[in-house]
DNA sequence: TCCTAGTTTAGAATCATTCTAATTTGCTTG
DNA sequence: CAAGCAAATTAGAATGATTCTAAACTAGGA
């Protein structure tokens, strides 16, 4: 038998998608990957992860938070976004997209990327290669 | 006669940048425009105009400079970067372009705007209207 | 010259993030 | 299953950028 899981959740277990990225299944990172990978798409911050890893029972240092976020970053599990105010962003979304920044409450909406293709980047400085592109719309309400 | 100004700096004066743009020409607004307006384009933080501040005989409280880099900000002197890694930059170069990125040293570089153009953006959200564009391409040193 | 609003200031406070050093845990081996 | 070790986790201190506070100045008009 292969688990306790019922039918009624076709997803990859978090312990396989942990293993698939090189991480050791610890219960702390069990528990993030529970929340964030294979749900829908959102972007969340080390602080609000930490709330929600709170109310799910799951209370865990704030340092090891960071430390997932970074180590799931780098696996490719999460894509994190710097254009916003103060904190780092993680996107549970992997496909290329970008946002809209409310710069009032610093809240992310994803851009449909249906809508919006990047034209082919001009050539890179010598040297380098590039690890991601990140474009946002800065917005404000209107008065 | 004009001013004790010679013939061979033809620029604005940056008191008249200054009330041209509606902020009073204080002794720490002057010297701030004097390192940043009107030279060649550059990238900086609010830390280094520190130094070179203090480097140009005009010493200034940390709060004074973060104080008129968002004045400067808000009256289109200057234009924020927000996409690196911790601290703001302050970009004198006020025509569209975007930045590459080294994500190791968090130096910005001009994508040349010859070289790149941003297409049409897709609509706004209902009641918003767009600041600003940034985009950014995070480079890493090939190995 | 006087007055007042607008500025500047030092230093404290804040906030996100990283670091430290010690403890705990997952996994392998015997 | 017990032992051992590297990898993870932890609490709390440390850091660094930025903002706040409340008091002391200053530019520019009356």
């Amino acid at each position: 038998m292969a688990s306790t899981n019922a039918s009624h959740m076709p997803t990859v277990e978090p312990a396989d998608s942990l293993r698939g990225a090189g991480l050791r299944p610890t219960r702390q990172r069990i528990a993030i990957a529970t929340l964030l990978l294979g749900g829908a798409p959102r972007h969340i911050s080390a602080e609000q992860l930490r709330d929600e890893l709170l109310s799910a029972g799951q209370p865990m240092a704030l340092a090891t938070i960071y430390n997932c976020l970074h180590q799931f970053a780098e696996a490719g599990l999460l894509r994190p976004v710097h254009h916003v105010g103060d904190a780092v962003l993680y996107d549970t979304n992997l496909r290329d997209h970008f946002h809209f920044i409310d710069v009032e409450t610093g809240e992310l909406m994803d851009i449909d990327p249906g809508s919006f293709t990047l034209p082919d980047l001009p050539e890179l400085p010598e040297g380098f290669e590039a690890e991601s592109i990140e474009l946002s719309v800065r917005l404000r309400r209107k008065r």
